[in-house]
DNA sequence: CGTTGGCCCTGATCGC
DNA sequence: TGCGATCAGGGCCAAC
């Protein structure tokens, strides 16, 4: 399942080959990955081809790809966009089982490819880069940009102020130096819900996912149901530390990987797995007070937790 | 508006 | 051996 550590594994294998890269040719093998573009597979080709991707930006758990405007590209006739501003963007979401892969032109194609790009860079050569989905989650979009009502940069991987429309509704993700983190502490004041739930709700923090939660709250050792509102602010930072820290530390190991559902851009597996305290741990002794992990529906998915250390504390 | 529950989607795996 | 049931969950949207 990638979350922000995989996302951004994707995001840095993808730029060096992508950024300045020309799309030759555009294959739709499943429409139902283009779900969230506005418009027939036709017109997402049509669009495409013979564009040139400026570079691969990440924000939460969604990355997008701006379309550079050149002489030749529909240049912009007035105002500040007049210099080559991208005006849209390739967005990209790998949903739950999502892969981006940097492939050989010649490679064979592999099993539940939805969509494949052709591409020429200048110094790599002939590319393809293909999406693979099993479950079909994920989806790209061409979406127009917008500005960013901070006037940060729009995510991690450029510095330009401006985020696809389809992105614009997703928190800055915790690892941005632009999160807003006083917004967090007043919304999770305000909020009647559980931490968990108020987690994985990327319109107030993005990039967490079942994985990172479940670490998170174990590192913190909060209950996944825990009221927001009962949270002091000390106890919130506490555990944005270990999110934070969480998500570093799976981003230096390369990701999480399941049974090859999740590869990076060259096909080879992250290994964050090895290193779960909570996450799938049901029945093995809590690394902290020996006590077996628990696994609960919550939320239509499992929470896994320690019934000693993460007590629901009173309010 | 805040909150919640349900739906989408399919390959792998399991049990009978 | 074959086949149906079960499982995984991010994002979105209807409904209250």
């Amino acid at each position: 399942m990638p979350e922000l550590p995989e996302v951004e594994v994707v995001r840095r294998g993808l730029a060096p080959a992508v950024a300045g890269a020309r799309i030759e040719r555009v294959t739709v093998l499943d429409a139902r990955s283009l779900k969230r573009h506005d418009g027939p597979a036709e017109d997402f080709i049509e669009r495409l081809s013979g564009a040139h991707l400026a570079a691969v930006v990440r924000r939460g758990k969604f990355l997008w790809m701006p379309l550079a405007v050149g002489e030749t590209g529909g240049m912009a006739s007035a105002g500040r966009g007049a210099f080559g501003d991208p005006v849209e963007a390739l967005v990209a979401h790998l949903g739950m089982s999502g892969q981006v892969l940097l492939r050989r032109r010649d490679a064979e194609v592999a099993p539940l490819t939805r969509l494949i790009f052709d591409v020429a860079h200048p110094e790599h050569g002939a590319l393809r880069v293909d999406f693979v989905d099993q479950r079909i989650f994920g989806s790209m979009a061409i979406d127009p940009l917008q500005a960013t009502p901070d006037a940060a940069a729009g995510g991690h991987g450029s510095t330009l102020p401006l985020v696809p429309g389809q992105v614009a509704h997703i928190a800055r993700d915790p690892l941005d130096p632009a999160f807003d983190e006083a917004r967090l502490l007043a919304t999770l004041r305000a909020r009647r819900t559980g931490i968990k739930r108020a987690l994985l709700d990327q319109t107030l923090i993005s990039g967490i996912g079942n994985i990172y939660a479940d670490e998170s709250l174990w590192a913190a050792r909060l209950h996944y149901d825990q009221p927001t509102g009962s949270l002091s602010t000390r106890t919130v930072r506490e555990l944005l530390g270990e999110v934070r820290t969480v998500l570093r530390r799976a981003l230096d190991e390369g990701g999480t990987s399941f049974d090859a559902q999740y590869v990076n851009v060259n096909g080879a597996s992250g290994y964050f797995s090895h290193s779960l305290r909570a996450y799938g741990q049901h029945g093995m002794p809590c690394e902290r007070c020996g006590r077996l992990i628990v696994r609960e529906q919550f939320m239509n998915r499992g929470s896994h937790f320690c019934p000693v250390c993460q007590r629901r504390r009173p309010a």
